[in-house]
DNA sequence: CGTAGGCTTGATACACATCAAGTCACGTGG
DNA sequence: CCACGTGACTTGATGTGTATCAAGCCTACG
């Protein structure tokens, strides 16, 4: 398996910080399919989800729904080129956030040194994350698109001590992330369950069994058959 | 049409900072598919791309190549989470690059704030990119891909007087950009040829006859209809 | 009991991958 | 000059993964 950043935004000393950061907060509560706040006025705040998930998604004048990216419980987002057609919901009822003016965080972030590198890091792990979703939308079967979406998800929602966690989000939401029906959706989901790679408990608890790394070679070849397998000789 | 952010990463007042900023620069010579350095120096440089072209791709065990990333003349990049699988080489002979150590340029940033400004919109830019990026991938058919994909590389791209561009990369880069097949790629431009979207002069040289906000709206309905059709009420 | 939303399952259609030639431009060497 | 090879691109025939259409199920909740 190839090493790569981890993919959590957790991490920061909130009994430090949290006198401090109080001051600066709004908690806002949100139920399913609510939007976190005017979309124009979206990009002002850092934002950080105390429970239940966000989605990030774009709608399509023809009702289509592209959710560019899900955020879970301890993790901090801003978002800083949300078009008009940009809507962040929350996933599921229950839903409660932190919400900060982005010029109070950032100035705060001057003296603590520990809030700008939390801030930097939620930034980069965007990045990474994107990358990602990238990979795994580009060429893969519908099957592993769900795998990598599970494995995914099981690491970064906070998991109990049995391994089973609990996904916030709808088959529908899965689709509209990984760019498949929901049929194809659930008919991977019941394939990764009868090939024992995923294990369920009700129809949104989970666990996973066998992790990707583990798994047996891709039994099939899309694509070009290996283009250009290129060797490092010398920049310059 | 939607609005959303601009995609150059020019823009940077070269004049004012360029003694200063030679002074720190390393001039890099690749040709076609060479990297532009050792795999794990990667993460130590900005870049800025002279003339030519360069691909962020990550290759998979099975041979298999996504392009997650173009990058076009006069456009600066940083790769912060490149793993082991990750390459970056030159898409065309000819291509000259400026290497900077991190540690200097971002030093130097503190006292030129034009400089901080410049690497800070294309780390933004990249974001915005990458959204892009999923939003074509996600559901889109091999025409749209592909009319979407010309259309950024022509407003990309040092374009000429009688609007022609020339694309620096093959079908084969497209297609790995995309997550199609050679032929579905090459199938997809003589479409959109046909339809005299695009007019071509040779095969790598084209010019955008319609834009996409002109065009008329889609004909066919992919996935779901309209699921969700939510409205902003009241956070909180 | 009924209605609704989320989820599953089956039958069918089609967009795109794959396989297989074939073309075109541009070399290199006889 | 032509023969030949090679790499990039195109075109056609065929197969298949997944979208779509259409029920039906399951649980929650009035």
């Amino acid at each position: 398996m190839v090493t790569r950043a981890a993919t959590h935004d957790r991490g920061f000393d909130h009994c430090k910080f949290h006198s401090r950061l109080t001051k600066w907060r709004t908690v806002v509560a949100v139920s399913k399919g609510q939007p976190i706040c005017e979309p124009d006025r979206l990009a002002d705040y850092w934002w950080h989800i105390k429970s239940g998930a966000v989605r990030q998604a774009r709608l399509q004048s023809n009702g289509l729904r592209c959710i560019h990216e899900f955020f879970l419980p301890n993790e901090w987002f801003v978002c800083d080129n949300a078009g008009e057609d940009t809507v962040v919901d929350a996933v599921c009822d229950g839903t409660v956030l932190g919400r900060y003016k982005r010029a109070d965080l950032e100035g705060l972030a001057e003296e603590g040194a520990s809030i700008a590198q939390t801030l930097r890091e939620a930034r980069l792990r965007r990045i990474a994350r994107a990358e990602e979703h990238i990979f795994n939308l580009w060429h893969q079967r519908s099957v592993d698109k769900v795998r990598v979406f599970l494995d995914q998800m099981s690491a970064r929602m906070p998991a109990r001590a049995d391994g089973f966690v609990s996904l916030p989000m709808s088959r529908y939401d899965i689709a509209d992330y990984l760019g498949l029906s929901v049929e194809t959706v659930s008919r991977a989901l019941g394939d990764l369950q009868a090939r024992r790679i995923v294990e369920f408990d009700g129809v949104r608890r989970l666990r996973i069994l066998r992790m990707l790394a583990t798994l047996p070679p891709p039994p099939r070849q899309i694509g070009a058959k290996g283009r250009q397998g290129v060797q490092f000789l010398s920049a310059a």
